[in-house]
DNA sequence: AACATATTCACCTCTAGGGGTGAATATTCC
DNA sequence: GGAATATTCACCCCTAGAGGTGAATATGTT
């Protein structure tokens, strides 16, 4: 899942909604309300966030409440903190070997 | 420079192109070994990566020496931490009010 | 000079993403 | 029933990405 969820990050409009959604649930037309876009492309945003897991959506009539999903958030947090460890370990040896070299 | 960090992360190859490297700096061709695409394909993933500034090229004749830059991450990781904090917060709120309510 | 190796450049194909518009669907309101 | 609202569906365009192949360039080797 880390593919989805980093692709979903990538883009702003994207990072932008999830912020939005951070002060609270709001329905589809009030999230994109901010954006310069077409509420069809806020839409589709909206999609590949589901796709990802990063938010779910409660139907209510014809309103769609979306809020968040910390899950996946947590598997890209940890992926990219055990390579920080990796490259730190990395980085450290190569000084040795110079400081000793 | 997010959109780029996130983006090359969000792909499969690069990441382990990224896991490679964390063993120490190699040559493109020695990067390529493993994967079962063509060393084309790697060489244009490599030059995401610069675009990304994950990783650096260092050229000593006709090799040219890659190594990891994990200056992008920390920025990727200080998003998705300061996201996670952001939520948690939302999410216990929530909770709050349902305790109470 | 001739050959081998390392890498990129230039091109092609296919798919997915980001943007748009207009129509369809579902629901609520009068 | 009829109108307004909320959302998606079905298309269109354009660009970028991921894969490929074959040629070009540069360096190393004999």
């Amino acid at each position: 899942m880390l593919d989805a969820t980093l692709a979903a990050l990538a883009d702003p409009t994207r990072r932008a909604i999830l912020s939005r959604l951070a002060e609270g649930e709001a329905r589809v037309t009030e999230v994109a309300r901010p954006f310069p876009i077409s509420l069809n492309s806020v839409s589709k945003h909206v999609r590949m966030l589901e796709r990802a897991k990063l938010v779910r959506r409660r139907i209510e009539g014809r309103d769609h409440f979306l809020s968040l999903d910390p899950a996946p958030l947590d598997e890209a947090a940890d992926w990219i903190a055990a390579q920080k460890k990796l490259w730190a370990w990395r980085l450290g040896e190569l000084e040795k070997v110079l400081a000793h070299g």
